[in-house]
DNA sequence: GCTCGGGCGTGAAGTACCTCCGCCTCGAAC
DNA sequence: GTTCGAGGCGGAGGTACTTCACGCCCGAGC
């Protein structure tokens, strides 16, 4: 199973008039689909994450007609969700009638950019991407960014734990060792993974390491 | 915005066919959904991730009627992935009907386990998120297994940690309280976070516990 | 073959940490 | 307004945990 990591243009005229905003307002710096999921049969529904001015953006999903309701909510100064439904129209069919096919799935977040860019990923065997791809409207150009083996286990968190460490960690959390208060001493784990208590010791203090530093980091790019 | 860690239970007449095979085979150990989407109006395509034996869930998918074509991608020894396009049915429009509104979103993975127990993420405003739960089906029991603001930049693992935990997570790290050995004591955290030697201590420990279950829970589900 | 580094394993000693208790604050729910 | 629960805060006491020094094994590299 391959990923595809893909950059769309749409040309002016079938730009989405929301979309349109980030490359034309400096009010909205950022546009990025979350979620999507079906409403019923003509409409769709969207989680948005945007950055840049509420009201500009409140004011524009008002002047689109697509949009039958919306609904919007701060994070912080910057940021904020919008859910949103929206009407499909022809062009949506199109990218769907393509993208939605056996052996393909579009993975959000989908990153909308300036100057009608997309970029979005697509997992599936190589025949069905290809035909994907080759299925999309004529008038919108697909570059393909990325592409890779796709593992989704690799998405997760991963402190980068070794076998024991993992072993001892996976004992710990199991037998209590990490409740609050502990119900289980280091002793106990120590003979679930037949060991010392000091080795089971400084496997758990090992992992704790990892965790909470890979944790930190983590945050700090998000 | 919030979201719901929500477990789901079927009652055994509900229980979808293969997800059977999670409670009842031993030949099949992991079941996940990773992605879905529409494919028309009455079928949708849904990526899963499972691990266990490959013959046995093929001949399962082959034996459902509701399922119309499939595609199995192996990875290793014991995992694979699975296209499939399903035609959705009564259940399937009852949970739609209550989870597919304005103002909520699914989020995948959904996680198969056995005794008809499903775990998935839903988001939304809290007024949205209570109707939607009370709209679910009579039969399919439900419990709230977490709660807390959404941020998607945050989402991908979550321990749930109140601010004062993170505080004192971050000092922790931040001053080499998890460096291995430490080259901080729980004193020096303290300090930093303006809190008597035990409330750091506390917060530590209760730090600790959120991540190292949740980690194991992740890599449960991953 | 030798070396080097990293991971795993263990016992002993000392203290840093966990637990428990009581109290306070805040927000949600009724 | 009131209740309820969860989170936060801190002091005292005892023990469970961390640390350290040392050794083994394995794989990589010259």
């Amino acid at each position: 199973m391959k990923y595809l990591r893909l950059e769309l243009r749409y040309p002016p005229a079938l730009i989405h008039p929301i979309h349109r905003l980030v490359d034309e307002s400096d009010a909205v710096e950022r546009d990025v689909l979350l979620h999507g999921s079906l409403f019923d049969e003509t409409a769709d529904t969207f989680l948005f994450y945007v950055e840049g001015d509420v009201d500009v953006y409140a004011d524009a999903l008002r002047s689109v007609d697509r949009i039958r309701e919306f609904e919007i909510t701060r994070i912080d100064e910057t940021g904020f969700y919008v859910f949103l439904t929206q009407r499909r129209d022809a062009v949506d069919e199109a990218m769907f009638g393509s993208l939605r096919r056996t052996g393909v799935v579009v993975v959000p977040p989908i990153d909308f950019r300036p100057d009608g860019v997309a970029r979005l990923t697509v997992l599936g065997e190589q025949g069905p991407l290809r035909e994907a791809l080759a299925g999309l409207p004529d008038r919108i150009e697909s570059e393909i960014l990325r592409v890779g083996e796709y593992d989704w286990r690799q998405h997760l968190f991963d402190p980068g734990l070794t076998e024991r460490q993992f072993d001892a960690l996976a004992a710990a959390v199991d037998c209590g060792y990490y409740e609050s208060p502990r119900t289980a001493s280091v002793e106990e784990v120590a003979e679930r993974i037949d060991a010392a208590p000091s080795t089971a010791s400084e496997h758990l203090r090992k992992a704790e390491s990892a965790m909470m530093t890979a944790f930190m980091e983590l945050r700090d790019v998000a």
